[in-house]
DNA sequence: AGCACGCCGACT
DNA sequence: GTCGGCGTGCTC
């Protein structure tokens, strides 16, 4: 019997393990094995599936069953493949993503002293003798730690050595990282239940006072509690361990180690608390039939219609059946409003997983899960991984958002793309929510893939702000250049305040300037590495890369003409901040973006006290605009729209659309009374229109014309392929090679020429090209596997060795 | 991802 | 003439 192995690596293909007749009958897909690749390095893979014996050479054998069942279903394989396939890498890599780490085991070299060695060094080099005087004392040593104890990389020829004379042996050992955490639970002998002995016990108390202290606290506790751990009666009694140990010694009270979650759990009832509106039920109603029809349904509902009561009565009908629920958000560490809610109606039949999560905490969720006893995750994109027993309904929540895209490392895959994908081999449903949806979505729905249903009014049939765009070109200023806050802002702010409601303005740049400029030549301070002007922040006094993140001192002097006269040009947040305080001294001002909000518990708090209305006026970033409900904002300013519309880049708009829609949507949510104000020097873009007037089918239509004219997805599908290396023309030219290779071999069409990118992260220079793709499956699949041969064959040459070439299917 | 092999520069 | 750096290629 020969089996079919994924290694959690980066591995060109699955490679295939004999199974010795022993092992044969535990033998099944998803199960893990303990299997050598190379010399002696040792994996836990998984079966994917029993094949015929392979010809062309000799497998090694299994070492080891792991499982006695599948630790992942046939179906997660099914997924794995297709994502390996679509977006091209390997199926080790989605491995990787899919499993928790502590499933994923890997052998450890241990060194073992050999016991029969005569105990004579003399033959020893220095680092040998230190090694060898290390392994006399332990008898074993990690590798790490002779690693440390060498204070070098370069242990092997040590260990080498040490091998050859017989001073040691190396064992390789696969470890279970997994381990379940324990609690020593305290109970009382049996024969005590009894009262009358246990009266008999106490009246004839002669020595250990404080251990019949202690005694006496049990007992208490039990008959609060019902379960008495020992720290929690430690604690209760102010006792020590010894005091413990001598009641337990004499065999009144047990000391028992029991395996518990980490995880605890809530009671399991459905709490639903709440009547739809009627625009919901309808709604509903619209969904469930969609889901007679197709499997996928994009739910379009404006902000604040109430979408996530539409989801939770969905899901109430999903565990009633018996089905599991996967509800999927982007950054769910930001969404702790969601979280909360959720809890409330679904108690214990609900638990919620992410990448923050640790080891063991999630090898635990993936047990629950496994075994049918969660209905409902509440996940990252990560969570579609995981081995759902009987899938039901996949909710992707926040359907347009880019953070489904996983980007570093592979699999790049899109999680809402994926989970149509594994929704159609379960037979679940997928509905994707969004109050701006993404293009892609869109057009499925004209296309008849999935089913569109509209909610068009805001919970309580509040009203949707009103939009204004003020001019800033009509504003007259004393200096040139833009100005900030224009009267109309500042009267409206002042109402807002006068009214004790909240405002929050939105600028998307941080920092205090964008760029400074030498007032006499006109030079602007840019990024050593990105070609990127610096913008200015005043907090931290130094001119900061946006890009790569790297800070620069200020600069005082001009590189080009030596004058020390500059200009600050335009705003950031740090600068809002900074004026509306001058403006309203006596209102109450926070800043939330990536500088002010550094660990995750910043924005948490500062989501509560805006909340809590401890804050008046908040001004942001792009941040402001997710998972916020907040009931009291009646303005949204959008401080500088020029910032985020683009003419000549069309791709841009869907994403100035989306954002000025999310954020105008924070305004008078409660009340309807929102109103939301656009300041822009160019207030001729089609885009503002359709924001103006909340225009989803404009703005459809008008993405959807350029998409057409630009040949574009959903029009064509592109797979980008990022060439990166320290030196910009390298790239470039690999960039050219694999174009001009992939015209002339495959016939294929690029989009346009290679553009040259900057990496934020490493400083590397990238360029990428698109590349359309066929319409026909099967020509995709030669297109994507003739791609990778074009790699292959320009790193095969010398000069390119080095340059990464990755490449990446877009979502459709 | 490891780990071995092999080729080239800094030392005895 | 050797040691050890790292670039290159293979692992069922």
């Amino acid at each position: 019997m020969f089996v079919e192995v994924i290694i959690p690596l980066a591995l060109p293909k699955n490679y295939t393990w004999a199974v010795p007749v022993s092992m044969q009958d535990a033998i099944q897909p998803g199960i893990r094995v303990e299997v050598v690749l190379g010399k002696n390095k040792r994996y836990a893979g998984i079966v994917k599936k029993i094949v015929a014996k392979p010809e062309a050479f000799q497998p090694k054998e299994i070492l080891n069953v792991l499982d006695a069942e599948p630790l992942v279903y046939f179906k997660q394989l099914q997924l794995w493949e297709w994502i390996a396939q679509y977006y091209m890498c390997s199926e080790g890599e989605v491995m990787q993503a899919a499993i928790p780490a502590n499933l994923k085991l890997s052998s450890e070299s241990i060194l073992i002293w050999n016991e029969e060695r005569s105990y004579d060094f003399s033959d020893l080099s220095d680092s040998e003798y230190l090694v060898a005087e290390a392994l006399e004392m332990k008898k074993e040593l990690r590798l790490g730690e002779v690693q440390q104890l060498l204070d070098a990389s370069n242990v092997y020829p040590v260990i080498k050595k040490l091998i050859e004379k017989g001073v040691c042996h190396v064992w390789e050992e696969l470890k279970e990282k997994y381990k379940a955490k324990t609690e020593t639970y305290i109970t009382l002998n049996t024969i005590y239940h009894n009262e009358d002995k246990l009266a008999d016990l106490l009246n004839n108390w002669s020595k250990a006072p404080k251990q019949m202290e202690l005694l006496l606290s049990y007992l208490h506790l039990v008959k609060t509690e019902g379960e008495v751990t020992q720290p929690q009666l430690l604690k209760k009694s102010n006792a020590t361990a010894a005091q413990l140990k001598g009641l337990c010694d004499k065999g009144i009270l047990l000391a028992e180690k029991r395996a518990t979650d980490r995880i605890r759990s809530l009671p399991k009832d459905i709490q639903i608390d709440f009547i739809l509106s009627e625009a919901q039920e309808t709604a509903l109603a619209e969904v469930r039939k969609g889901f007679t029809e197709r499997p996928v349904c994009l739910l379009h509902g404006v902000t604040a219609s109430g979408k996530t009561e539409l989801y939770t009565k969905l899901i109430e009908e999903y565990i009633l059946q018996g089905k599991q629920v996967l509800y999927m958000l982007p950054e769910i560490a930001l969404t702790a409003q969601i979280i909360r809610r959720l809890q409330k109606h679904f108690g214990g039949y609900i638990t919620i997983y992410h990448s923050k999560f640790n080891p063991n905490e999630r090898v635990e969720i993936w047990n629950k899960i496994k075994s049918g006893e969660t209905k409902v995750v509440l996940g990252a994109r990560s969570s579609l991984f995981l081995p759902f027993k009987d899938l039901g309904l996949i909710i992707a929540d926040e359907e347009h958002d880019a953070s489904y895209k996983q980007q570093e490392p592979a699999p790049r895959y899109h999680a809402r793309d994926a989970a149509i994908y594994y929704a159609s081999l379960t037979n679940a449903n997928v509905l994707l929510g969004s109050a701006t949806p993404s293009i892609e979505s869109y057009y499925n729905c004209e296309q008849h893939k999935y089913s569109l249903v509209r909610l068009d009014e805001r919970y309580g049939k509040v009203e949707l702000p009103q939009i204004s765009v003020i001019d800033l070109k009509k504003i007259p200023t004393k200096e040139k250049g833009k100005i900030a806050l224009t009267p109309m802002l500042i009267s409206a702010i002042e109402t807002s305040l006068q009214q004790k409601k909240q405002v929050i303005l939105f600028q998307n740049r941080r920092g205090y300037s964008p760029y400074l400029i030498c007032n006499t030549c006109g030079w602007i301070p840019q990024c050593q590495h990105c070609d990127v002007t610096l913008t200015y922040h005043k907090a931290k006094n130094a001119l900061t890369c946006h890009y790569c993140g790297t800070s620069y001192p200020v600069i005082n002097t001009c590189a080009a003409c030596g004058s020390h006269n500059f200009n600050q040009k335009n705003f950031g947040t740090e600068k809002i901040e900074e004026l509306v305080a001058e403006t309203f001294p006596n209102a109450k001002i926070s800043r939330m973006d990536y500088d002010s909000v550094k660990g995750k518990n910043d924005h948490d708090a500062l989501i509560k006290l805006f909340e809590q209305q401890r804050i008046d006026i908040l001004v942001g970033t792009q941040m402001v605009v997710k998972g916020l409900d907040f009931e009291h904002v009646n303005l949204v300013g959008i401080i500088d729209a020029d910032g985020i519309l683009n003419f000549t880049d069309f791709r841009v708009n869907e994403r100035a659309f989306q954002l000025m829609e999310q954020v105008s949507g924070r305004a008078g949510r409660k009340d309807g009374k929102g109103t939301v104000l656009i300041q822009v020097s160019n207030p001729v873009h089609p885009v503002l229109q359709f924001v103006k007037e909340h225009d989803f089918t404009r703005l459809f239509q008008y993405e959807i014309a350029n998409r057409k004219q630009f040949d574009y997805p959903p029009f064509t599908r592109l797979i980008q392929v990022t060439f990166k290396h320290k030196e910009k023309h390298l790239a470039e030219e690999a960039a050219n090679i694999m174009m001009q290779g992939l015209k002339k071999d495959f016939g294929a069409e690029c989009n346009g020429p290679a553009q040259p990118v900057v990496d934020r992260v490493r400083n590397q220079y990238l360029w990428e090209i698109l590349i359309k793709l066929p319409k026909d499956t099967s020509r995709i699949n030669l297109c994507k596997r003739e791609i990778q041969q074009q790699a292959v064959i320009i790193q095969s040459n010398k000069r390119y060795r080095s340059v990464t070439i990755l490449p990446d299917v877009d979502p459709v």
